[in-house]
DNA sequence: TTTTTCATCGAAAACGTTTTCGAAAAGCAG
DNA sequence: CTGCTTTTCGAAAACGTTTTCGATGAAAAA
């Protein structure tokens, strides 16, 4: 069966074109008899318009694009699930597109979305990313940009993220709180925003603690995994070894766990840890993982509303929003006192 | 600034469009300084050509759709990963779609997949889908569709697999020689392609042991989250309880160790559990669990070389692949003896 | 010189929609 | 029967490419 298209249905209902195209979207220009031929008939053989040549006539694409470091990552595939659902809803299709935390994937990936194939972008920064010139540029399109976590200050643009700052006091606060005299604040990269601001938190609380522990040991690890294994080894080898782990990612939490295990550390007797992590399994983990939980499922959906409301009415100049929405403390076994 | 086509990039360099679209596709009836004047100008312009156009000129999308039945979820995301690596070496974009594991939502997925959005689609079935009506139509329409892990029998199509019979057979046997005397066989649904193998395999290793334990205790828990709880409660609260536990996916097994917690049931102690899965953490749980693992990562670059075999060469008669990768049991401390 | 080839380009027709605008027919008032 | 509105439809132009085919002039062959 060949695919069916207007022309093919015209001819068939001794119509026009146009007249079965306007009957199809229901225009009300059209006798409702012949709208209903036309539907029974585009039923019968299946009609299914072609979306690019309506997406070429009307401008716009019903797509969208999420640009995300990685995808084999709780946080993230969980923020594309809540996009999936609102898109879907709205009838978008969603493209995804994966950086791999490499710079220059971002910078192709953004260039390549210049052409128009999506009509907005829900993105969130690889980690090495401190220039926001591709982004600037792909905005000054008109392209409506939505950043979501790992957010690009640039202005107007709308961003989702959580409570960054005061979770990093929190965490580290927790730490103190259960006894730590040193503690050690790992990330991945100290470009990005939610690294600032989370170790501001951090470095804030050290400091309103009385009996001031001093260091701010903070240490970027890089993005992967050998070099994040062989930092946290080398930390945790040192004499005046840190008794507090605050890690900025699940990914560093994790690894601290297998250093642990290989150095015979016992956490959280020896080493007590927290990190913002989205790992379902956390409470299982032995010993069950402190977190910080981020609500990924809602930053999607969050994201992805304000990214509709940015599409929808082009014409809305009223200010850039900035949602931040409250990550959640949850002090298990890592942090405990046994 | 507005964005620039080639009816603009003519213009300024008082050449045809002809002349222009041929000579930033390299064509050889164009000068090689036209060329370098094309392209100098089309970069300094920052010429992004319109997708939607020229698919439709082309009549190919570089497009591929995956459908799965959902996205937080480690094996899929990684599959994900895996497709996306190759779809990005080919120039190809990915759109995907999530089922939920409904089978209506797989049903309109597909419907809308006939319009050529795509030029070929990655899927993996949800779990309840037992009728192969709307997938054997899609493919009547020429195309190119590859099957991973939940697969579909329709003739002629490529699928990508793991031993799943071969698996199940192992994992039930390292649960008897691990002492348990009674398994339980648990999966959302009895419909999937790999539960009627993971539980053929599953049978005959029960059979095939000498002092049989007789019953076949197989408990399909339903995809959604209180179902699944309080199947494994109702199954784990009986006085006889079974000893093993072998859960066809990973969310039966975190379902299970919950359950466990609750009942104050220890693992391995009293009761032993074996489970596919890609938990990265699988070996930090407390206890550890066994695994049988998938290699998601290779099931989804192999599928998607597949269909871009598919796509390239639709002169491909040749019998349709089925390939199957090997999965591998990691025993841990969940089916431990101590 | 005339004819033939070659190199380089442009005109125009697609691809399948959507939309504007005008035409025809039908209804209605006068 | 005339003039007017209303209803229903179709012709045709766009959207931005790609591609076929023919045109042009220059170089090569006769």
């Amino acid at each position: 069966m060949e695919k069916t298209d207007l022309k093919k249905l015209a001819k068939e209902l001794n119509l026009s074109i146009a007249t079965v195209s306007k009957a199809l979207r229901d225009s009300w220009e059209i006798k409702a008899e012949t709208k209903q031929r036309v539907r029974d008939l585009a039923d019968k053989l299946n009609y299914q318009p072609n979306p690019y040549a309506s997406s070429m006539r009307k401008r716009k694409s019903q797509t969208i694009a999420v640009v995300i470091p990685e995808i084999a990552n709780n946080f993230f595939s969980v923020v594309l699930d809540g996009i999936q659902v609102i898109a879907e809803k709205k009838g978008f299709h969603v493209l995804t597109y994966l950086t791999h935390e490499s710079y220059t994937n971002e910078i192709a990936t953004i260039r390549h979305l210049q052409s128009g194939r999506v009509d907005g972008v829900l993105m969130s920064l690889c980690s090495d990313t401190a220039d926001y010139q591709h982004l600037v540029r792909l905005k000054e399109t008109g392209m409506p940009i939505v950043f979501f976590d790992r957010i690009a200050e640039i202005p107007d643009c709308p961003t989702v993220t959580t409570d960054d700052y005061e979770s990093g006091y929190r965490a580290t606060e927790h730490l103190l709180q259960n006894h730590c005299k040193t503690i050690a604040y790992l990330s991945l990269s100290q470009h990005t925003s939610i690294n600032r601001k989370r170790q501001q938190g951090y470095i804030d609380a050290l400091k309103n603690l009385p009996a001031k522990p001093g260091k701010n040991l903070a240490v970027h690890c890089g993005d992967e995994n050998g070099g994040i294994m062989r930092a946290i080894k080398k930390l945790l080898s040192k004499k005046n070894r840190p008794e507090g782990i605050f890690a900025s990612v699940e990914k560093l939490a994790i690894a601290t766990y297998h250093v642990c295990n290989e150095l015979k550390l016992k956490i959280p007797d020896d080493l007590k840890v927290i990190s913002f992590s989205n790992l379902r399994t956390a409470s299982l983990l032995s010993p069950s993982l402190s977190t910080i939980t981020q609500p990924a499922f809602d930053i999607g959906r969050e994201a992805c509303e304000l990214l509709f409301r940015k599409i929808e009415k082009k014409s809305n100049n009223y200010m850039s929003e900035h949602l931040v929405l409250k990550s959640s403390l949850i002090a298990r076994g890592s942090t405990g006192p046994n």
